[in-house]
DNA sequence: TTGACATATTCCCATATAGGAATATATTTG
DNA sequence: CAAATATATTCCTATATGGGAATATGTCAA
């Protein structure tokens, strides 16, 4: 089997760096097509095809304004994100917890030299 | 240019379901391959290439006793995709008021039938 | 209608999978 | 040492990509 598609979720979708990027203009509101090929400095079809991707897996709305597609991000498809990343989030703080800890000893150790 | 290596970042890592599965047992602390294999119900082969990606990008460490080797999360690499997508926490805050006021907006509306 | 502008899609291709099967490596035990 | 156990790697293949180039679709303006 290959990999999962990239309309697959949105764990697969935000995988491209380019679409992240494109996620984080349009986190300041809507954006033209234009716009994003300008600010990212990518081809028109390839911001077309990745803004695909993203609709596809509810990432993000459009709106047409005559010959304009304005899109938006829909913050909602990113929350799943949100959330099994936050389930590790008590792990780091322990495991920070520990790293400070065996520093902090180190340090006493050392300092009977 | 085809997709970026799943070794590439934590976002191509974890966008494979089986990943992110493995990653969620190991959140309950360390287990060997063959654990994970019978929980996850998986190849052997599969899961031990599973955790080389992960190993490749730092989101798990490695422990050997005798011949079994014990692996355990390493939080601090989901870290950067929680603080991602944190950066969109305040859009679905709005996003959902707005949802909210158009919902308590059409029940005044109609109301009056 | 014709032309210009804005965006989307299609075609091509090099590349990286994920899983299955087989095999290799490492470690313990007898 | 050999056998057993635990894990890792290699080889294979179908599949999905992302970018570039070309083209299609849609909309406005004259």
């Amino acid at each position: 089997m290959a990999r999962a598609a990239t309309t697959s979720d949105a764990f697969n979708a935000v995988a491209e760096p380019r679409r992240r990027e494109i996620l984080d203009h349009l986190a300041s509101g809507e954006h033209s097509v234009n716009d994003l090929v300008i600010r990212l400095r990518l081809e028109q079809p390839s911001v077309s095809k990745h803004l695909r991707v993203l609709r596809d897996v509810g990432l993000v709305r459009v709106r047409r304004h005559g010959r304009k597609m304005f899109y938006q991000a829909n913050a909602e498809g990113i929350r799943p994100l949100h959330e099994w990343t936050k389930t590790f989030e008590r792990l780091w703080a322990h495991q920070l917890t520990r790293v400070k800890e065996r520093a902090e000893q180190k340090a006493r150790d050392s300092s009977g030299d």
